[in-house]
DNA sequence: AACACCCTCAACCGCTCAACT
DNA sequence: AAGTTGAGCGGTTGAGGGTGT
């Protein structure tokens, strides 16, 4: 095995393209399709190796990607999207027709990432009132499986770093109603592998709930909220007193989530 | 006008994974 | 089962344009 070799090992050409060989490439793949990107240079006639041609197409020469700046709807479902799949930008992609994961990416690296506000948070609306012990209540209910807290050897209180997978949930199952029907259930299984209540406190305190045994945790970030870095307390120390929660789901890393259940989410009519 | 710095985004790199032998 | 290969993905780079001094 090895890795084929770069462009620059065989002589072949690097760099941006011209125009003309924007023009063979794309009259190539017209009249023969995508794909057989490795003997595509060859027969195609040009200096470029094989990925460096997907790339150029994919992100660039398809007629049905869509040129222009990324609309308010766009940025907002993007986000949503980077809450619940974190980088997994051909994924979401796949949720933003006629726009690259290229694109996506660059978007998410230059424009949103410097915005620093959680979305998840701001973009929350707030639906059902549950005090804290009701709250608690609802998500031991819950038939999901409900993972230990990513944080759960580090010394408390402590700051961790929180996977960027939240998403509210989707609203198919009808306020207040968290379990799908069966129905439901057997198109989704399975679903995502956590599901606890996000709290709305008052003051600055905001923050998911972690149950880890018979401990608690909660989240607390300063209102500002990046997303990435936040401070883990005990909810019994941490409520305020009043709170509403939400569901959203939760994981404590995305290789835990299950894209056939993403997928279904995704491709809700909610959604 | 000249230079430095910043920002954007197309392109590249290195890796994983699935299909195939 | 193990090796090979191509496709695809996400992280990173750097050219070029814009802006500030």
């Amino acid at each position: 095995m090895g890795r084929s070799p770069c462009c620059s090992k065989v002589g072949l050409k690097r760099g941006a393209w011209t125009a003309l060989e924007d023009k063979i490439l794309t009259a190539y793949i017209k009249v023969h399709g995508e794909g057989q990107w490795k003997n595509l240079p060859k027969r195609a006639g040009l200096k470029r190796c094989g990925k460096s041609c997907r790339l150029r197409w994919m992100n660039y020469l398809r007629p049905e990607i869509k040129r222009g700046n990324i609309s308010l709807d766009e940025e907002d479902l993007i986000v949503r999207l980077h809450n619940l799949l974190g980088n997994r930008w051909s994924l979401i992609a796949g949720r933003l027709p006629g726009r690259t994961d290229n694109e996506i990416k660059n978007y998410w690296n230059t424009t949103l990432r410097k915005k620093a506000v959680s979305p998840v948070i701001s973009s929350i609306p707030l639906k059902t009132n549950y005090t804290h012990s009701q709250a608690k209540s609802r998500a031991k209910k819950s038939k999901w499986t409900v993972s230990r807290c990513a944080a759960k050897s580090t010394p408390f209180p402590a700051t961790v770093t929180r996977p960027h997978v939240t998403r509210a949930k989707p609203t198919a199952y009808g306020s207040g109603n968290i379990v799908p029907s069966s129905s439901e259930k057997a198109q989704a299984q399975p679903w995502p592998n956590l599901e606890l209540p996000l709290f709305h406190g008052s003051h600055s305190v905001l923050g998911e709930e972690f149950l880890d045994g018979a401990d608690a945790f909660m989240t607390r970030g300063d209102g500002t909220f990046n997303g990435n870095t936040t401070e883990l307390v005990r909810t019994s120390e941490a409520m305020p007193g009043s709170w509403n929660a939400d569901y959203v789901f939760i994981t404590n890393g995305i290789d835990d989530l299950d894209m056939d259940s993403l997928t279904y989410l995704l491709d809700s009519e909610d959604w």
